[in-house]
This record gives C-alpha cells, sequence and structure tokens, in this order.
DNA sequence: ATAGGGTTAG
C-alpha cells in the first residue's frame, strides 16, 4: 500500500524514496520509485545509484536495468563502492574486465571488489589473473587486510599454487579460524592431506578453536589419504562437537565420500541413511561410492530411489552411474543410460560421460565401437578419452590404434599438461616400444624433457628418472 | 560483520 503513495502526487521526500526502493518486489515498483525520483530531481549521489541497482538486480528480470542504471551514472558517482557493488552481483567472468576498467579509470578497488574478483580466479583456475590482481590489491594499499589475504591463499590453492598459498600463510601477522580452515583447504587441493592434517594438529597447539567447517578439509585429507582410522576418527570427533551433525548435508556428503574412498562402503551408507535430508549431491557421493566398490546393479537402483524421492540427477550422477556400469561391466545397461541422458533427463552428455562409454565398450573388447564414438563425439575428446581407448588397445593388442591413441594423448600433453603427465609418457613410450618403433620412443623422451624445463613445478626430476 | 564448504571419468 505504500506503493500507491507513488501514484498520487504527493511528493516523497528523497530517504523515503531510497527506503521504498529497498522493499520494492517486482521490476514495476523500482520503476515507478526511479521514474519519482528522476521527475523530483531526488536521484543523485553513489546511495541512490547503489540502492537502484541492488533493486533492479533482486527483481525478476531487473538486471538489464540495473547494468543501464551503472552505465548511465555519472563517473563522479561511480566510486569504490558503487564499482564494489557491481562487481559483486556481475557474473564470474565479467569481474575480471570490470576490476580492470575501474583501475584504468583512476578509481581505486576497495577489499569487497578484491575479495570478489580473486574468489572468481579461484572458481575458473585463473592463476595469472589472479597473481596480477593480487599486484593489484598491494598498490590499493589492502594486503594487509585479513579477510583479503585469506582470499589470497583461497585462490592460490584453488590455482595449485600451494608454495604461494603458504607463503601467504606464513606471512600473516594475524589469522582467523577460517584463514586455517582455507589453509587445509588449499593443501587438499593440491593433494596433499598429511600437511592438511599437520596444519590442523599446529591449530589445535597454537589454540585456534575449530568451527564447524573445519571438519570439512579434515575429512577431505582422511578421504585423499584412504586411511579408515583417520577417518573414523574424524567422525569421532564430529559425532563429539557437532550436536545434530545428521542435519548438515556438507557434513553427511562429505562423510558419505571419506568413508567410500576409505573402503568402508556399509559406513558410508549408514551415514546415508542417517541423514535427515539429502540432495542430489548426496545422492551422487552415495552412488559413486557403490561404483567404486563395483556395485554396478547397487548403483543403478539409486537412480531409481532418487526419482522415487523427488531428486532430480545431474551430469555428475550420470557420470557415477556410467563409471559404476563401466567398473561392473554391464555394457549395454551404460549404453541405455548413455542413450536416456538427453531423451528423460534433458542433460547433454559431456566429456567424462564419452570417456566412460570409451571404457565401457573398450574393456569388454569392443574397439571398433569404441573408436566410432570417439569419431563421431560432438566435442573435443580430451586426454582422459585417449587414454582409455588407450588402455583399451594395450588390453587387446590393437597396436595400430594404439599408436594413433597415443598420439593424439601425446599431442594433448604438449599443448596442455596435466598435473602428472609422466605416467602417459611412459605409457607410451611402452606402447612405441612394444611396436618396435624406436624413432617414436625417441620423440616422446625428448617431448617429456621439453616439458620438463617448461614446467618445472609438478613435474619432478624423479619423474623423468623412471625411464632410464 | 568480512574470508573458507560437499558429488565426477582414469
Amino acid at each position: 500500500m505504500e506503493f500507491k503513495l507513488l501514484t498520487s502526487n504527493k511528493l516523497l521526500p528523497r530517504a523515503r524514496c531510497l527506503s521504498l526502493l529497498g522493499l520494492s518486489s517486482n521490476k514495476k515498483q523500482a520503476m515507478q520509485i526511479h521514474a519519482q525520483m528522476i521527475t523530483n530531481s531526488l536521484f543523485h549521489g553513489t546511495e541512490a545509484v547503489v540502492e537502484l541497482m541492488e533493486s533492479y538486480f533482486s527483481v525478476q528480470e531487473g538486471e538489464e536495468y540495473a547494468r543501464l542504471v551503472f552505465w548511465n551514472s555519472d563517473e563522479a558517482v561511480k566510486n569504490a563502492s558503487a564499482w564494489s557493488f557491481f562487481i559483486q552481483r556481475c557474473h564470474l567472468f565479467e569481474s575480471l574486465p570490470l576490476y580492470a576498467l575501474q583501475i584504468r579509470l583512476g578509481v581505486m578497488p576497495d577489499k569487497v571488489s578484491s575479495i570478489c574478483v580473486l574468489r572468481a580466479c579461484a572458481r575458473s583456475l585463473a592463476l595469472r589473473e589472479g597473481v596480477q590482481i593480487h599486484a593489484q590489491v598491494f598498490k590499493a594499499g589492502l594486503a594487509s587486510d585479513m579477510a583479503v589475504q585469506t582470499t589470497g591463499i583461497h585462490f592460490y590453492g584453488s590455482c595449485r599454487d600451494i608454495e604461494s598459498a603458504c607463503q601467504m600463510f606464513d606471512e600473516m601477522r594475524e589469522r582467523s579460524c577460517v584463514t586455517w580452515n582455507t589453509m587445509m583447504s588449499a593443501y587438499c587441493a593440491s593433494e596433499r592431506p598429511r600437511e592438511a592434517l599437520e596444519l590442523f594438529n599446529r591449530m589445535r597447539r597454537e589454540g585456534v578453536k575449530p568451527t564447524e567447517r573445519t571438519v570439512l578439509p579434515l575429512m577431505s585429507a582422511c578421504a585423499q589419504l584412504g586411511e579408515l582410522d583417520k577417518g573414523t576418527a574424524v567422525h569421532a570427533f564430529i559425532c563429539k562437537a557437532i550436536v545434530d551433525y545428521h542435519q548438515d548435508l556438507f557434513i553427511g556428503t562429505e562423510l558419505v565420500d571419506m568413508y567410500s574412498k576409505c573402503g568402508s562402503l556399509s559406513n558410508a551408507s549408514k551415514v546415508f541413511e542417517g541423514m535427515a535430508q539429502r540432495n542430489v549431491l548426496a545422492w551422487t557421493a552415495m552412488t559413486a561410492g557403490l561404483a567404486m566398490h563395483g556395485k554396478g546393479q547397487e548403483a543403478l537402483r539409486m537412480l531409481e530411489s532418487m526419482q522415487e524421492h523427488g531428486i532430480i540427477p545431474n551430469v555428475v550422477t550420470f557420470t557415477c552411474l556410467l563409471a559404476a556400469c563401466c567398473h561392473a561391466g554391464l555394457v549395454q545397461e551404460g549404453l541405455h543410460l548413455f542413450e536416456l541422458m538427453p531423451i528423460k533427463f534433458g542433460l547433454k552428455p559431456q566429456v567424462q560421460h564419452y570417456s566412460c562409454i570409451v571404457d565401457l565398450l573398450g574393456r569388454t573388447g569392443m574397439i571398433e565401437e569404441a573408436y566410432n564414438v570417439i569419431r563421431n563425439m560432438p566435442i573435443e575428446p580430451d586426454a582422459v578419452v585417449w587414454r582409455a581407448l588407450l588402455s583399451a588397445c594395450k588390453m587387446h593388442d590393437h597396436v595400430d590404434l594404439a599408436a594413433e591413441a597415443a598420439g593424439k594423448l601425446l599431442q594433448i600433453e604438449q599443448t596442455s599438461p596435466a598435473l602428472d603427465s609422466s605416467q602417459d609418457f611412459i605409457a607410451l613410450s611402452n606402447v612405441y616400444a612394444s611396436a618396435e618403433r624406436w624413432d617414436d620412443v625417441l620423440m616422446v623422451r625428448k617431448a617429456m624433457m621439453n616439458l620438463s624445463i617448461q614446467n618445472k613445478p609438478g613435474f619432478s626430476s624423479v619423474n623423468v628418472h623412471k625411464l632410464d
């Protein structure tokens, strides 16, 4: 009823308009207030711009207007907090160029936009770009802010630059529990679970109180180690420290994953059954557990149960289901699911689904069929796809096709090397050696040496020497 | 009140 005032001719004070903006629940209402403010010359200053953007962003189909408001406002009005707000609300991939533009226009970024952009770089694994943001953070005098530093650790950790993450952590004068949790997650992201657990012990020694979130990187570390006794200890800790952890989707899902990876499917199902709520991620984690343990039929039954519970499976769920078929040799079932994906579930098969199918066919010796799948797939096959074909060829002695798969794999590794490419190079070398193609063996070795020079982190000399 | 969270092929 407040909005009725707008259609009357009564003049509202500016403060009233601004607070009404916050209450508008649809685009039309926001537009009415906007118009009213313009006609009464009340629309000025950063505060008004931010309020208006806020209301347009939060109503249906208001995004376009929010953008117009930002771009049409005066340069003087677009200060750091206006930029900050806009960057916060825009899409992940837009935040970086916007941040750069803000700096080019001579507006110093604040900590909120810096955090936002660093997070975007973390999520898209943009190491190079994030490093530049980090430099800008120094220039803007934000480098000693704890939240910014913690996000920096998160960024370097996500991009697997664990040395930089450690360095930032070590250089911090003050750390919060979030900082410790973030550093533990960084170790987990870099597949260094032992260090994550060591950091937890150090955290306790230094008297830092763990939070509920602390248990997530802890469980992730245990899952990576695959040591059931450690995982059970963490579970016991959770039972003691967190009342009603059954209510927590994140903890439940991580427990299911952890127990599965530590080899205890029974504990995984027990946790799963005890969860108060279960979303698609929880169901998928359980399906993945069954897949890991070769329980193909049980995994397929999960799809039916999910539907009975009104859970809509996603592309990850199907990756797990196809993997389950693969591990249990359920060729027909796997192919059927693959067909059903787009038809019944509206999901477009992705490269990991193709790799499961190639593996599924290849394992049972249907090498030609597997190769045909690769040739006809509408997306670019990645290293995993070719690796699946390669191992099938080796398994079933298809030397010629093995050489072709090996060649493709080499090509991919040379343009975008994996974290651990050495295994591939060794496999390639073996394929060529078994075909007595010694020139190719030499070529692989040279390619490997070149890469180890270009790509020294994550490529230790130990790997190079394995060939000798 | 800022910053950190779960499932995925081999």
